[in-house]
DNA sequence: GACAATTTCTAACATTGTTAGAAATTGTAG
DNA sequence: CTACAATTTCTAACAATGTTAGAAATTGTC
């Protein structure tokens, strides 16, 4: 799984460029996360990094890229916990449960990074929001499912049917998740997790009984 | 069901007032449908209306005003489309099916104001969007439920369950619906659709079983 | 140490939400 | 019909924000 990088010889203004580059990122999120998307503005940012405004365009090309990238690196860390969620899961059938918790864990935790990686509070999206990392959280999902259908003695019609299951499952995870952040679930982001295991649960029930996705 | 309002005996200013109000509403609306909430810009609506700018502030405190207002007006709609399915509707199973079927309907329809309603695309809501017009749509669907719980002999424990049954049904379509039109399902709005059926099919089955929401 | 390349900054511009105050319109009374 | 008052609408600005041109400063190289 873990792939070889190239080695990175790189001269000191080279790793300082990254680390701005690293900074300017990091301060975007903490603005968001502190005060809202809505008060992320290019200037607070450079204030925040202490440089001037126009450094930050040696870095992104304009705003909406600065945030794509923290999009993707949203899906990035969200992959992560998912896959260690799957690989504690002492079960096939707990990776999933497990799995479900720790998206609303993040969600919870990473708000602003739940937002930007669905263009919630504000947040503006280019239109092209199927990228790599995107499509890397559709396949754990669907490994950590057909890994469950397979120890439930399930089968797996074809690759349509494993794709439709995980799209309701995070279907529901997604509309749970952005409905609590939204304050619109009467009892908030504890409640909201709960109903979404309860739902998961009746659902792989639903599987199980059918013997198929 | 019908409520009797104040006979309204108005001067022609009075009805030119609200005529006006009304075509900035409409207007804001024409732009987000054709152009998407990136491009409403309060300059746009002026023109639309053909009155000058500081004119849309007479009828609106901001424009945050305007689009709370399409929000309400999000949710007057939606909840008129389900109740019409319902009332349409054979039997208390197909009155749940064919709501969910109707409310993928709105959003594909109606795209511009499910936006609004859930504060996609770059629209940005007051915290306060617990409001009225979401609570009838809420009561309309556990209205809704219950009927489909009495008729199967399900007995409800109470309010809460039936709630929370609701916001799962909720959260599945807003999960599906939402993602569909960010593009991030394969397949689109007609597969959604079908998914959004699936699961809550297999959703209503699984309460069945348990004879318990 | 001088010159070239790169990095960073100052100062602007365009767009957008918003508002003050002038101008125009409408309603009213003589 | 006319003069005045109230209301409506507009012109012209302001502040905030995303973005960029071009100057200044810094860095690297011979």
């Amino acid at each position: 799984m873990l792939e070889i990088v190239e080695t990175p010889i790189l001269t000191r203004r080279e790793r300082e460029k990254i680390q701005l580059r690293q900074a300017i990122l990091d301060a975007t999120q903490a603005i968001a996360a502190k005060e809202g998307w809505q008060a992320v503005t290019t200037r607070k940012v450079a204030e925040k990094i202490e440089y001037s405004l126009p450094t930050l365009y040696e870095y992104f090309e304009n705003k909406a890229a600065l945030l794509a990238e923290l999009n993707r690196e949203g899906y990035r860390q969200l992959l992560a916990v998912l896959q260690q969620a799957r690989k504690n899961a002492p079960t096939p059938t707990r990776a999933v449960l497990d799995g479900a918790q720790a998206y609303c864990n993040f969600a919870w935790q990473h708000r602003e990074l739940y937002e930007v990686m669905h263009g919630l509070s504000g947040v503006v999206l280019e239109t092209n929001s199927y990228h790599t990392e995107a499509q890397a959280l559709t396949n754990e999902a669907q490994t950590a499912l057909e890994d469950w259908a397979c120890a439930e003695g399930i089968q797996v019609q074809n690759a349509s049917a494993l794709n439709d299951a995980v799209q309701i499952l995070r279907a529901l995870l997604h509309g749970l998740a952005s409905l609590a952040l939204a304050k619109q679930i009467i009892g908030g982001k504890k409640v909201a997790a709960a109903l979404a295991l309860r739902a998961i649960e009746d659902q792989l029930e639903a599987w199980r009984t059918k013997k198929s996705l």
